[in-house]
DNA sequence: ACAAAACGTGCATTATCGTGCATATTCAAG
DNA sequence: CTTGAATATGCACGATAATGCACGTTTTGT
């Protein structure tokens, strides 16, 4: 395994995990805990991540679950979750996806707006207690705690029996080449077959989502009707993603 | 367990509970009481919280309020949790119901110990976010806002793929003749369901349930195999119940 | 006033760290 | 093909950090 890889593969494991034990790693790549150790000194003085007695954590602690937990989130997820909120008709039966990103969705949706929403996030369905007006579906499952969804073959089951005119999906990964992909498998299955279970799938994807492929995918850019980005995205892929016969909805700020 | 994420983990349990015992968290953190207090130490001297005898609370006052809206719990449940919690073998599959009481039961639950839970709460499952030991099965459906479960007939199919060691329940009343009673009917029949998918039943009862009926009977008392009540409940209630052949487990405070 | 609980401190033990150095591996120049 | 520089990796060792325990003190509740 080469150096390089190593260390991207260790930034994975800390953006999919939340944490890094040096010795466990050290163990599971069968290399020195002094490998381990000098890698991560070295990412933590390129800023990438934060070294801790005993392995690493993100590089802010406002970031990863804390984030989600204090409900802050950048202003330009804010924005997009917004902008997404506002293409929801009333009387729509909508899925919404896991993910920081759909939990703005969820804030912005109106509390009076009629409307059925399916989700198999339990984050999202607690998001919508106030929402008196709102029909909450609940998909069960095994949960996946990073993403806080759930997936597994129950899942797959519960979703066969839903159909929905729109469906939200958040991905980690929007490339017009590699198209829609994510880092978990079992989640990629999930979204795929809810997209199957919808009318539209309307991708949620804020700027670092963007020209990059995750691990796992999900399904092409075509099968997507639109996506959500913001406004700062450059006319190129704009462009892009239009001749591939997607809306492109930009966020209000 | 890095020494940074107990840090962090403890200024998230502060801020969702406005409270911290450093004894209940080592216990349930599996450490010493002296690590916990120097971390506490720590953080207080960062300026982060405040340190008081047997724990720590919120930096400043106007902190404290938000908790209160974020709805702490009386003790009283809390202790009915905690004993609960308690009950709680290593390894065993565990149905955990909705409710505020179980809430306190799932907050009492050490980090580190295996379990399997299943629950139609969303509540739960966003509780059990930070507990990376313990697998998750959750249980879909239709939402039901008051006590947040997922009720309905997907909630009934789902359960019926599952079988437990222990399922605790909380009914809005406990009666030696009425039995255990609900204020909904669909939420009555899932009870019911959850309680034959474990080999026991164990129902969380605060002292305001006692001798109180509610419309929905969910089952007759002598079907559950023991109920947690408060210390302060009167003998003659206890000695009636433990007459129909249910354990009486006694709240530590 | 008393007992129990919680506290802080000092100390011993263990895990983790960083550095220096030796050994492999790679790759390009000779 | 050989040589040598650059790089990567592992090991040794002294330094540092984390943790639990013992012990005497303070706080709390009765």
């Amino acid at each position: 395994m080469l150096a390089q890889e190593r260390k991207q593969y260790l930034l994975n494991r800390l953006n999919s995990e939340g944490r890094i034990e040096a010795k466990a790693i050290s163990i599971e790549l069968n290399l020195s805990e002094d490998t381990i150790r000098r890698d991560l000194r070295e990412l933590a003085s390129a800023g990438l991540l934060q070294r801790v007695h005993g392995g690493a954590l993100p590089r802010s602690l406002a970031e990863g679950d804390l984030e989600t937990r204090a409900g802050i989130s950048s202003d330009s997820k804010r924005e997009i979750g917004k902008t997404a909120a506002e293409l929801i008709k009333p009387g729509q039966v909508v899925i919404i996806d896991g993910g920081t990103t759909a939990l703005q969705l969820v804030r912005h949706l109106p509390l009076t707006q009629k409307n059925t929403v399916i989700t198999h996030s339990p984050t999202i369905a607690v998001a919508l207690a106030d929402h008196k007006s709102i029909t909450v579906i609940m998909i069960g499952g095994t949960l996946f705690r990073h993403s806080m969804v759930n997936v597994g073959s129950a899942t797959v089951e519960a979703m066969s029996h839903v159909r929905a005119d729109i469906f939200f999906m958040g991905v980690t990964g929007v490339d017009i080449d590699a198209g829609l992909s994510t880092g978990d498998l079992e989640e990629a299955h999930v979204k795929k077959n809810l997209s199957q279970r919808a009318a539209e799938t309307i991708v949620l994807a804020s700027s670092e989502k963007l020209e990059v492929a995750s691990p796992y995918v999900v399904m092409p850019l075509e099968e997507a009707s639109g996506v959500v980005v913001e406004r700062t995205t450059p006319m190129r892929l704009r462009k892009a993603i239009k001749q591939r016969g997607l809306d492109v909805f930009l966020a209000n700020k």
